[in-house]
DNA sequence: AACCCGGAAGTAGG
DNA sequence: ACCTACTTCCGGGT
């Protein structure tokens, strides 16, 4: 494609014209080529090469490594069973633990790694964090390994800028960088995912069933790129690669009862995660998936190209709040028509997808400014959003009245299905409820906003707020 | 006029 | 056939 030609960034995988955009690409202007192919999935590309600075500090207890039993693999991921409890016989001898309950830990080193503190705090009392955190460290070191690697499933991360959702948990220094939880999540997130094959490894890939607001630490998985991309790497999907193995939660080492209870529902066992990275896990069952770019992913992509590309389309008003502005409204839309080859895409028309964003708090307009929105969600929780909602059926999350008291929402219940369709399957209110979107306008926007560090809820947005609930409260009204 | 909003219906891919 | 994530169109408000 001609854009190639002028192209900044070489590297970058062409926005293939036998992608099926033929003659688009003549719609891109000069220099400017799309992070990704429409159907080429650039982001089934391998993650970009990584910065060897980004390496977190020696593990404390790397030395225990080395005495770790020589058939255990250095990545838990892939123990099997036998390695899972070969591992917890290990550590009962190694930190005198007390005999540890194996009933409870049936499971393999993908669940093993899916577990949090407070699941390990629940299996065996005294030992949880303990258990936790080797696990994270060798978890940690393998990643550190494979960052040595070109083609490496992760990628360096820095911290994050970006809060998550804002609504779901406060902006306090939760989310600022935490290496261990950093670490974990990664790790989670490789773990967890059973994704199918392609968008597996970038566009989706989350973990399933953590993304607890309160008890993650979030990073920012843009910022994560543009670091792994470095100011030369090919935009790729970063977002979704950072996001899988940064993934979305990290967790405090503070228990959070909720979310505790909440990961009970997703722990191996009765939950079965998607998007497991196909390295480890060829014979997972693929998960459905979009084999098609999302438009918040497409927006994260061009904020948080490393080259800078598309600052003349889109780009951050404030990284750290999520807030972004649409620089020029009609390019952009361009740009995504061409990535969805809808030539005939316009800003009304993409404006209005991303409105639909506002139903399920992806993002919200910054009242007042124009072209001006804020994601409420960082890229991994949109992706772990993503995999609660395939699973929300079968797993009938619950949502107790009580649940409504709690301000922070647990990603998981979001709905994330835009159509209305899916509102009608709602059994329950309780998505919006439940993540404090309210059950009242006034109330909940207090609840849900107050967190937004940046702007104040404008009040068609508190409307709003209160049509979502009521929709949820009276779907068959609706359509 | 441009932007913004959200309802309604349609669509493509999975 | 169904679901998701838009796409398309539109009337109305700012």
């Amino acid at each position: 494609m001609k854009l190639l030609s002028t192209t900044q960034l070489p590297q970058l995988p062409p926005v293939s014209a036998g992608g099926g955009m033929t003659g688009m690409e003549s719609r891109l202007p000069p220099g400017i080529t799309l992070p990704f192919s429409p159907t080429d999935l650039l982001w089934r590309y391998g993650p970009m090469s990584f910065s060897s600075s980004a390496h977190p500090p020696p593990s404390p207890l790397l030395d225990f490594k080395t005495h770790l039993p020589t058939s255990l693999a250095s990545d838990p991921r892939i123990w099997s069973r036998e390695d899972v409890a070969a591992f917890l016989r290990w550590a009962e001898r190694e930190f005198d633990l007390p005999q540890f309950d194996m009933e409870m830990f049936q499971m393999n080193g993908k669940a093993l790694c899916l577990l949090t503190k407070s699941d390990f705090g629940e299996r065996c009392p005294g030992a949880g964090d303990l258990l936790h955190n080797v696990l994270t460290m060798l978890a940690r070191d393998f990643n550190q390994l494979q960052r040595c690697l070109p083609s490496s499933p992760v990628t360096p991360t820095r911290p994050s800028a970006y809060p998550l959702s804002p609504h779901s948990h406060p902006p306090t220094p939760t989310w600022v960088e935490n290496p261990y939880a950093a670490n974990l999540a990664s790790l989670m997130s490789a773990n967890s995912v059973t994704l199918s094959p392609a968008p597996s490894v970038d566009s989706q890939a989350g973990s399933p069933g953590h993304a607890e607001p309160q008890t993650q630490v979030y990073k920012s998985d843009s910022d994560e790129d543009n670091q792994t991309g470095g100011s030369n790497s090919p935009p790729a999907t970063p977002t979704a690669l950072a996001t899988q193995r940064l993934s979305e939660v990290c967790f405090k080492d503070q228990p959070s009862p909720t979310f505790t209870s909440q990961m009970m529902h997703v722990t191996p066992g009765t939950f079965r995660p998607a998007g497991s990275p196909r390295e480890f896990f060829p014979n997972d069952p693929p998960e459905p998936n979009t084999n098609g770019r999302l438009l918040w992913d497409f927006l994260q992509q061009l904020l948080n190209d490393p080259s800078q590309r598309y600052t003349h389309y889109i780009a951050w008003k404030s990284r750290e709040t999520g807030v972004f502005k649409i620089v020029d409204p009609p390019g952009l839309a361009r740009l995504w028509g061409i990535q969805k080859n809808h030539l005939s895409m316009n800003y009304d028309k993409m404006s209005r997808a991303l409105r639909y964003y506002y139903r399920v708090n992806i993002l919200r307009k910054v009242q007042g400014e124009r072209h001006c929105y804020q994601f409420l969600r960082n890229p991994t929780e949109l992706r772990n959003i993503k995999n609660i909602s395939l699973l929300r059926q079968q797993m009938r999350i619950k949502s107790e009245p009580e649940d409504v008291d709690c301000n922070v929402t647990p990603a998981e219940e979001l709905p994330t299905d835009l159509s209305m369709s899916s509102m009608n399957q709602l059994s329950e209110p309780l998505p919006l409820v439940v993540q404090g979107i309210l059950t009242e306008p006034d109330n909940h926007r207090k609840a849900k906003e107050e967190p937004l560090p940046l702007h104040d809820p404008p009040p068609k947005y508190r409307s709003h707020a209160y049509n979502l609930v009521k929709t949820n409260q009276e779907p068959d009204e609706r359509k």
